[in-house]
DNA sequence: CGTGTAAGGAATTCTGACACG
DNA sequence: CGTGTAAGGAATTCTGACACG
């Protein structure tokens, strides 16, 4: 009924409103972004979207600045945290495969 | 975990995103506000922001008019159906508190 | 009734840069 | 390094109105 899941990851929301949901100045937003901490997309004419996953991260990312953790570190923070979830992910994709041809059998 | 439900009702989405999701253009979607099919709210400045939920309203909205629906009769379907919500909501709270006090018995 | 459009103004967003530290 | 700010321009949004039908 609902399409669930994707809510949170549409980019939909412009940098103004997530400044207020975030408490961020814009100056900080788009600083983030270019050290590679949050990736907008753009709408036609070149302003930035971002999506609820979007504010949450940002929201971590305050919460690590406040405690005086640099860019640079929650940068790699997050790189090995993607990493630990593809493994994850790649694992479970597998498993899928697997019972699909010896798993159940449908035949 | 997640926040849940509430991406999903949220308004967080300006005019023009919302134009760009539906397919409407910015005069429609405010023509409908001024029949009370759908209700923004404003953020401090007077811009409107709309969820998810307006924009599949939204959607249904468009879809309603392309058969030929007038605006005055979405909007007494659009009651109707939310008196048999909220008929249904307080039957369920109904049944809630009739088992907090007669149901489970906690001491 | 439902929608388009031109009008004028106010608020938003963008980029590149200088500042401080 | 991380953030503030002034700068200038372009795009966004708002309202009230006239138009057509």
């Amino acid at each position: 009924m609902t399409d669930g899941p994707s809510y949170k990851e549409r980019k939909v929301i412009t940098i103004g409103v997530v400044s207020e949901l975030t408490g961020l100045t814009e100056r900080q937003i788009r600083y983030y972004e270019e050290r590679k901490l949050i990736f907008p997309e753009r709408s036609p004419k070149g302003n930035r979207k971002y999506s609820f996953a979007d504010v949450e991260q940002l929201i971590e990312i305050a919460n690590k600045r406040e405690e005086g953790v640099q860019t640079f570190e929650i940068r790699q923070e997050m790189l090995k945290s993607k990493r630990a979830e593809d493994r994850k992910f790649r694992k479970e994709l597998l498993r899928g495969e697997i019972n699909a041809r010896f798993g159940i059998q449908k035949d």
